[in-house]
DNA sequence: ACCTGAACACCGTTCAAGT
DNA sequence: ACCTGAACACCGTTCAAGT
């Protein structure tokens, strides 16, 4: 009995995301996976469900690289330093990452990242009855420019361009809290 | 010599379509798509240079269902209207609609509508230079909730609650570019 | 407990052949 | 010109078998 286990969920996950990175998401299959950890197709079915179990394992991976930003610095330092970890992830596993869209994630990674921000919007001031919301519009605003900019969708434009794209972002979502918080400012 | 083309690039494209809303993109096959127009596989081929052509001809056939609103209306009303057409349609074809964010297009329609955007920006008052970063913001804003929506990263909520942030969302990129069209205001 | 070999139904795509 | 039949390499997944 070959007890010493040879491969493991972990393992398997990152070679798969090694895949993705490397000759795109059409690349992982079982087989590709299982052949770059010298192992039968059939091995893997013992660590993974099937291959939906590995795709969702692959988007846990970014979500944990996602990392929550030092609880010391001002509410609007953590959102920025959130947004930019968001978008370093995405370039660097743009395949994988357009995978997070169409998957709704329920790990408590995606549930912490949420927290954090619900947590720096508390601070900014806004209305308990506010915050949800805005934490959707701000969370659909920097993946979509995320995944466009990951998918290509701006590849066209000089990276400085996009990066200012990407300050412009985070500014007019500055001014969006600020205006939220203000109680002199009807909505 | 049959004469008579049984099938063609519309028809293909319209049983595709019709079998990625009612099954899911994967149960978009060649064979699928064959046995629902009573023909064999390898005839598709005639029409269609491969399996990427087809779903390219997809997400043609989801942009050119977004009309572009009346030129009468007032610039913020064209805006709207486009936005809730985007919404309408990715809430039509939710599965093919996740494509569209993974696959830059450059079809005629795709750019008409970006020319229309262009055109109400500028009747709103915004400086030239500003004009296709605001569009950029604002195409990237509405792509992201309705793919968000789509792919039922919200579904979790009631449908009045995903109508209520979506009008939420575009009251503020109405103030976005009040805002940036606002010369007394220093961004 | 963990991995393999053989097998199955399905997939995209090619090529030569039919009408 | 348009479609078919036969064929190929590949895919996800199962099951029984090996250690």
């Amino acid at each position: 009995m070959g007890r010493t286990a040879q491969i493991s969920r972990a393992t398997i996950l990152t070679a798969g995301l090694a895949i993705a990175d490397e000759h795109g998401l059409p690349a992982v299959t079982m087989q590709a996976v299982a052949r770059r950890l010298r192992v039968t197709p059939m091995a893997l079915y013992r660590h993974v469900a099937n291959k939906d179990d590995l795709l969702d394992g692959l988007v846990e991976r970014l979500l944990a690289e996602v990392l929550p930003p030092a609880a010391e610095l001002p509410w609007h330092q953590r959102l920025t330093t959130a947004a930019h970890g968001i978008r370093a992830t995405a370039t660097r596993h743009p395949d994988v990452f357009a995978l997070l869209l169409s998957r709704p994630v329920r790990t408590a990674e995606a549930l912490g990242v949420r927290e954090s921000i619900y947590a720096a919007l508390r601070e900014a001031g806004l209305e308990p009855a506010q915050i949800p919301r805005t934490e959707r519009l701000l969370s659909t605003a920097i993946l979509g420019f995320a995944a466009s900019e990951a998918a290509g969708r701006f590849s066209h434009h000089a990276a400085a361009v996009r990066d200012a794209d990407f300050a412009c972002l985070l500014t007019w979502l500055r001014h969006l809290i600020d205006h939220t918080a203000d109680p002199g400012c009807r909505r």
